[in-house]
DNA sequence: GTCTATATCTCGATAGAC
DNA sequence: GTCTATCGAGATATAGAC
């Protein structure tokens, strides 16, 4: 069963990627988790910035979990990442273009204003890119080459997703997508020369 | 002489990009304008709106006046992104990281919540992708793959945006640029390549 | 832990004098 | 066109009964 304090947090975070931070009220937090105010300031006494901080950090486990969900049964690196691209352009469409990156309109919103959730967004993403790199380093490439495909894939999901919902459109996605893979196909095929040619 | 008006629009678009649509107050946005509410209501009877709208479309020309700025005087369009994403890395530091995309933040907040400020970035979205897609095609791509990597190239910048804003450093920047120009280097030897095989 | 009531502030927006 | 006063709603946050 899930408690109160869950609720709030998984509240939080629906209405922080649809809406932002800055936009989600505390009163509507707290009714759609059928809880009240009084309770939410129990469990978070730091208020809005406390509760703010553990959805970015629930938000970021989550969608984390993506990664070695799509990459682990895919048959190649490049395959995952044309999968990543085409299932977060599905689940767009499905949402109405409401859900793309959980955290990326809050740490836009926050990032000049309160170090302490840009801090929790960049641990985040960091997260993520660590995530990344680790597959890519599993398909046989050096460690900085694959961190810079993990940042490349990330930058491109992000920007692309501002496009989409701005555009109500996929394309940005879907082309962002093919570029990333290409661009991964291309790296591999460098390095695996290179692998040969010095044997 | 700039009229009050201008300075309302010019102000709102200074807060939007660093705090966003919804945490910049019109109390905010008259008093650093140097102008009382009334005046605000008097140009923009439409409210918060109406005058987001403008200021959404002004940073958007602003902004994309850089695309002819920097592509126009580098020696080709691989090194013009280099330029791009190395300016506004340099732009980012020098303004302590608050300065990047004018309407990201906004089309973020805004997509799922206003129909009016979603089009009005989706807008100026399109016309950069319209002036990169210029440029592309200046050095000889056909349009379909000129508009690719314009979209390519855009998603790529507003990614690292993110990503650097939130980790207050430019790698994510460094990184997506490279990969852009990298990729827009093999886009060309490709085309060139096949223009050569069909003759 | 839960709930209600409320304090204080700021929001967007309006009215009307000048 | 400019300015002040103010409205009603909603914001974050707190106090205290249960």
């Amino acid at each position: 069963m899930q408690t109160t304090r869950d609720r709030l947090v998984e509240v939080s975070s629906d209405l922080f990627r649809r809406q932002g931070y800055v936009a989600s009220g505390l009163k509507q937090i707290a009714a759609e988790a059928d809880a009240q105010i009084g309770s939410l300031y129990h469990f978070f006494p730091g208020g809005k910035s406390e509760l703010g901080a553990e959805a970015i950090r629930r938000s970021g486990a989550m969608y984390g979990m993506l990664i070695p969900a799509v990459f682990d049964p895919a048959p190649d690196v490049a395959a995952a990442v044309r999968d990543f691209f085409a299932g977060a352009a599905e689940h767009l469409v499905e949402t109405n273009y409401a859900d793309a990156c959980p955290i990326a309109t809050v740490a836009l919103e926050v990032s000049s204003t309160s170090d302490g959730l840009r801090r929790a967004c960049a641990e985040v993403f960091e997260s993520w890119i660590a995530a990344g790199t680790e597959r890519f380093v599993a398909a046989g490439l050096p460690e900085g080459i694959a961190r810079q495909l993990a940042i490349g894939m990330l930058t491109a999901l992000e920007g692309a997703f501002v496009l989409a919902r701005a555009a109500r459109d996929t394309e940005a996605l879907r082309i962002a997508g093919e570029l990333t893979a290409s661009t991964v196909e291309r790296t591999l095929a460098e390095h695996l020369e290179h692998e040969q040619s010095s044997r």
